[in-house]
DNA sequence: GCAGCAATTAATCAAGTGTATAATTTCAGA
DNA sequence: TCTGAAATTATACACTTGATTAATTGCTGC
């Protein structure tokens, strides 16, 4: 019996590669499927390796957490672009809707960690940064969208539109999801643009993509 | 050493236990710590005592699943009450955005069984039902309301409008269950009575609760 | 009161879990 | 090419998990 071979990979790499085995492994068996053993194999890797670059299996599944948030923040917020506050608004709404955000798996590993929150303080604490950062965002947008249309409105106001849009996002991201609602006969981008357009009171037809 | 003593309880009763001392541990302490010793404790019953009412673990899990969503659609049903279409409305809106549905206890729970569905084709099942009612009840309140508003719409309008608001909702329930923001300094009622009536097009002050 | 049955407990099992550690391999630098 | 340190594997351990079964208890009908 001769051992396996394996080559050394750069600290940052292997992470990567755990994190990325954990997600997937969340995302196809469920929480209780996410074992040191499985993470290890998907990885091409022995679990013993989990330690040396994860100190416990509870800080694997956290930084695991923190990729998929601020990748999550980061695949929404690429697709903003550049131009007018309108427009990157636009685009902002329909990453929010269209895959890969707007994604099965990306739901299921969103719910499985959303589960945690409540129950672990540590990623109560990945949680609470990550959202805030996406709140922010759409609040900032919000705001310059409203600046840019020259009817200047009360912080308060502003906060509150930010809320009740955020919102919206939030729920039509989890019904897109689910897929429940047979989606592909509706244009999602054009419910959410429309919708959106209806709760800043502005008129649909000059908010497009 | 003698034998600890037990009562003899209806079947309902023990399931009734059972499930609720199931939500309690994934509430409590997230799906991992919902282990059949764990149930049988907070039950005050003995872990063997499971396999008599539920053959395994996953169907009283999914047991659980299915009276929880159940559950919760008869408490926002419940906000309905009697009376028009627009105050029936305006009551599942309040019951949708208060206490006991929007709230951390039940998004952690309803999350640890969403993250679920993906991975486990009898938790998509129960999951399918239950959001076709939640989905129908909205789709048949907006129905109601656009005609008690003289204002006919189509059956894809009305459609559309139930996805919109349904998200809505959706969106501003995880966002207050979670509780992020500070909603005490908000009157979220009205929030979401607000955009309800603008996404819908009717006049905010006529649509109240 | 008591016989019999159903409900419940207690004890046990095999499998799987996270963790720890020693043995081995790879690889960079001399 | 060789050596030493770092990376990786292999193995083992203690514990928890869900499941199974036999023994015991509570209860109902007579």
């Amino acid at each position: 019996m001769t051992r396996r071979t394996f080559h050394h990979e750069p600290e940052a790499v292997r992470q990567n590669d755990l994190i990325a085995a954990t997600l997937d492994s969340i995302a196809e068996l469920g929480l209780g499927g996410a074992t040191v053993r499985e993470v290890a194999h998907r990885a091409g890797v022995t679990p013993g390796l989990i330690r040396r670059y994860f100190d416990n299996k509870e800080r694997l599944v956290a930084a695991a957490y923190r990729t998929f948030i601020s990748d999550l923040i980061a695949a929404a917020e690429a697709g903003c672009g550049e131009g007018s506050a309108h427009t990157r608004l636009a685009g902002l709404i329909r990453a929010s809707v269209t895959a890969p955000v707007a994604d099965g798996r990306t739901l299921s590993i969103w719910a499985a960690f959303i589960g945690m929150v409540h129950s672990d303080p540590v990623m109560a604490e990945v949680h609470r940064d990550g959202y805030q950062a996406f709140r922010d965002l759409i609040e900032r947008l919000v705001g310059e969208v409203i600046a840019e249309r020259g009817t200047p409105a009360s912080p308060a106001t502003i906060r509150q539109h930010a809320i009740v849009l955020n919102a919206l996002l939030d729920g039509l991201w989890i019904e897109i999801s689910m897929g429940g609602d047979d989606f592909s006969r509706f244009d999602v981008v054009q419910i959410a643009l429309n919708s959106t357009a209806t709760l800043l009171g502005i008129d649909p037809a000059e908010f497009r993509d």
